[in-house]
DNA sequence: TACTCGTGAACAATCGTTTGATCATGCTAG
DNA sequence: CTAGCATGATCAAACGATTGTTCACGAGTA
């Protein structure tokens, strides 16, 4: 590990002048003949710049955090691509911080936040994750952008058309001719949740359909939860001909519960999810979905990071390019009659 | 963020004997009062340590890069979590380093690891990802553990009884009385590759059922190549009647290519795949797999890397526990006679 | 009284970079 | 002939923590 001094040494030249020929500032008065020796000892030692004094230095560790609830998951997969994938683009390193099977009073947030190591942190709050934790977040000074959740306190935040999507995927089963439709959502207490419900009850108001309260359901949105709700609406004395599904994870649960009661899909019921992962295709039947633009709300919010850092500014973002669109897979059919 | 002078400022001592008595060193002479007026101050300046001042200093980052093929899979996702585990309770912060769709002359891995930015790395190499790249690596002279392949050079490695796992595979198909069976392998290239064909090979051999060489075949370990696999033998003039598929992902693609070309899994074909996600219970039909202790090998592999920051010591290990594990689910049945 | 020794705490150097201030040199202009 | 100035480079002070060394003070001993 060379040092600036080691090139100062074989460049025969002071560490400051090294420092200012390799940082290449504009406006650096250095002769192209000493230019040269200290780009030539550089090369020659495979000089590095060392990171932690940089950082220590310019209090930038040209690093953020991503705090998701959990890394088994496809819909994350995704996001994190796109995030990852921007901060390259901007010389960023990404941390990945995993709230999954926190113990509690675990203090990684914090730490991670509080120790200057990194320049700003990404929260994806999952069901689990409290608006007390992201006070801790947001409190710790650090820029923060909150992924698909409107920050209460300052910091950005981006986020998704849910509403519009799940307005697609509502339409898509009443142009089908289905009337009664079923709705298996994440906890209400996610805003984003709240936000999808909306979408979709707007979308059964315009077709002047009734939603009657049973067909709602809200345990949350893994694929447990999804096998939750279809049971619930299978005990029903007329269950729902369509379930729209909130959240794609969930969707392959109510997939395999049905496939577990005997509940043919789509022929005695069709489903249709949120989000477009790989997942769908390999479903069976593959998953008629509404994709949203996962990745590029990942590279939109460490984008915004990115802003909120350099120059402080912090802006609620919605993500709406490309717009929300409905992939028919064998998911959906029209009702039988 | 207050630093340690701030800290000794406030309770009236210097920053040496602050530091001593918050490192809580043994064999320091502090009296009971100031060090309690030093904790005191701490508490009341929520004092945390500045990570990079610590880490110039000490020349340790308490972070650890993980070189990964992608993110965007579910095998990586297991892995991963092991890993952030391990890590955590090793007090380490994980950096993921994708080197998917990495533009050429990409220097995001040398840049990680030769900026002092990590203690360690875990490289789990890709099908695209080869000795080269490991050397630049392995030269950086930074603990290193490779999963799943061996290292060349020096450093440590973590691997699965891949050979294990698929004799366990190809051996369930035999005991259901398949004869003519097809292996999907990974490419050829790639070290835990040949070891799974090996298994395979070896298993066969011992049952004295031949293996003729139309029926292996090396596309790889994605869904395309799987598919790709399943169009190769689906052309010979008699099909085997069960394949084996190094890997879960690529099993996905044999899946629907299968669909596509209607074959009808298993009745006219039985598949058994390498490595058991969460996925292989949304397919359909729901794979029958053999599960590999993925989870684990995040976990020793960070274990590794920690004993070879910390000693030196470099070894290559096997994980055998749990071991190597049939879950038979319903892509595999008898022949049809 | 003078000396040693233990105790509790401060001093100061260091890690590798960055950057404002300073300095030596040679040249031009008055 | 010298003040003034642009040029090219060095000096030195940070950033925040760690740690070997030194120092002041009082108690114990000869």
């Amino acid at each position: 590990m060379a040092t600036l001094s080691d090139v100062a040494t074989r460049a025969g030249v002071s560490v400051s002048a090294v420092s200012r020929v390799l940082s290449e500032k504009p406006g650096v008065r250095v002769s192209v003949a000493t230019r040269q020796r200290i780009h030539d000892a550089a090369k020659e030692l495979n000089y590095r710049p060392n990171f932690t004094a940089r950082a220590l230095k310019s209090s930038r560790t040209h690093a953020v955090g991503l705090v998701v609830p959990g890394v088994t998951n496809a819909i994350f997969a995704e996001l994190m691509r796109g995030v990852e994938e921007e901060a390259r683009t901007k010389d960023y390193m990404v941390l990945i911080a995993s709230t999954e099977r926190l113990p509690e009073g675990e203090e990684s947030i914090p730490r991670l936040m509080g120790e200057g190591r990194v320049d700003g942190v990404l929260v994806q709050f999952g069901d689990h994750l409290s608006g007390d934790d992201l006070r801790t977040v947001t409190d710790s000074g650090l820029p923060v952008i909150s992924i698909n959740t409107i920050n209460p306190g300052s910091g950005g935040s981006v986020r998704l058309e849910d509403e519009a999507g799940m307005r697609l995927a509502t339409e898509h089963l009443i142009e089908l001719g289905h009337t009664r439709i079923g709705y298996a959502g994440g906890v209400p207490t996610s805003e984003s949740g709240q936000r999808r419900l909306a979408g979709f009850l707007e979308a059964m108001a315009a077709a002047k359909l009734t939603v009657e309260p049973e067909l709602v359901t809200d345990f949350g949105y893994y694929p447990k939860q999804g096998a939750q709700a279809l049971d619930a609406m299978a005990e029903l004395s007329t269950p729902p001909t369509a379930v729209v599904v909130a959240n794609i994870n969930a969707a392959h649960g109510v997939l395999s519960e049905a496939r577990r009661l005997g509940i043919r899909v789509p022929e005695d019921m069709s489903i249709v999810a949120m989000h477009d992962t790989w997942t769908a295709e390999i479903a069976w039947p593959p998953l008629t979905c509404v994709r949203l633009p996962l990745y590029e709300l990942g590279r939109a919010a460490m984008a915004s990071l990115w802003d909120n850092i350099n120059s402080g500014i912090a802006e609620d973002r919605v993500i709406a390019d490309p717009a929300p669109e409905l992939i028919v897979r064998e998911s959906t059919a029209p009702p039988a009659r």
